[in-house]
DNA sequence: GGAAAAGTGTTGCGTACGCAACGGAGGGTG
DNA sequence: CACCCTCCGTTGCGTACGCAACACTTTTCC
């Protein structure tokens, strides 16, 4: 019982936890996400409410399960600047940044209430943490972290990784003004901008 | 196996009926109801192809048990025209046919096709059947079947029933420019109307 | 306050379903 | 013709799930 992460073969358990996460991301768009009860999930799924145990240990649980998709779509981050290159004057984006981007976009209203006041505050942790996480493997790739003494890099990873969340909340606040990839496209430049600026300064 | 039409309390069975109904409502939209295999309606539905064959004997089964809902919808036919009175000048139309349009509203990109070109022959006659069935059953209500003697009621009954369709057909191919309750209102006016007025020829 | 209701989490047993495999009927292509 | 491929329809076995019932905690309401 309770296997996590892995493959998960069998197709009824696929179905399973695809429909309970579909029940989830529909009730937390219609009435936020701290109402929301086990039975409600399983209810709507038409799924036993002990057959929701098996899977996950509360809608937390579920929650955090549904999360992996962002793990997944930037889990390959292949392209970075080479170390002490200029910037070009046009980015083109990161294929797992465009994919996180346009995966927002799928689930834009679940989003904007997840990032909302009617979502939950862990959630929006747990996306800054990964985003920071993310920034900070890209600095060590850059094999450029130990040069910043001046500035202390978690001051510069908070910052970028706020910057980042906030234009996606105006993003999906004003219905997606622009594309996924012009999104991707400027939110990268701004960051890179923002770290090869402290980077400069602590020179 | 094969419990047809009944209640069938298991939760997994009405899910899976539930999802392959949905299935081949999605599928028949995207590629009409002729090119649909079994494995298309199993795949998108999540279900073993095994597990339709313990349900439905095959996609017209399926589509058959999906007009159970219609069958449902105006099994209760309460109000109809006490014999020999005037037609009032504003009807208020039977629930039934109320419900019924609104269902074909809920359904309409389904049945857009299924009535069209890309849909099934079959279904339309039984829809055409079906609608036949019910007036006669509301002339048999009214008791005035025997009056007809020199206009042929399968005339007649033939006549309003595609002559509904058509309506519908009309409704749902420009996008339901009316609400239902007034189509429902229009649609009853226009068949009480024939009705009587091929009584009145027969007396 | 105290009772009723709703939500959580767990268990044993019966069953619907997934899986793999089978044979068979078209239906195109060399 | 033989060959491959798709789709159909069925079967036996193992398993995920539904169901009912349970004890427990938290909410709701008079």
């Amino acid at each position: 019982m309770m296997n996590n992460v892995e493959d998960t073969e069998d197709l009824r358990v696929r179905r399973t936890r695809k429909l309970m996460q579909k029940a989830l991301i529909e009730l937390t768009i219609e009435k936020g996400f701290a109402d929301i009860t086990v039975h409600d999930i399983t209810d709507r799924a038409m799924v036993n409410r002990s057959t929701f145990y098996r899977h996950f240990t509360d809608k937390y649980d579920l929650l955090d399960q549904f999360m992996l998709k962002i793990y997944e779509l930037t889990g390959h981050q292949e392209e970075f600047l080479p170390p002490g290159e200029e910037c070009p004057a046009v980015y083109k984006a990161p294929v797992g940044l465009v994919n996180l981007v346009q995966h927002v976009q799928t689930y834009s209203s679940f989003y904007r209430v997840m990032l909302g006041e009617k979502g939950d505050p862990g959630f929006t942790q747990k996306v800054l943490q990964y985003v920071e996480k993310r920034f900070r493997h890209l600095l060590v790739n850059m094999e450029l972290q130990s040069k910043s003494t001046v500035l202390p890099i978690d001051l510069l990873l908070s910052y970028v990784s706020h910057a980042g969340i906030g234009a996606i909340v105006w993003w999906i606040e004003n219905d997606q003004p622009c594309s996924p990839e012009q999104l991707a496209t400027w939110l990268n430049q701004f960051s890179m901008a923002d770290i090869n600026h402290a980077l400069d300064a602590a020179r």
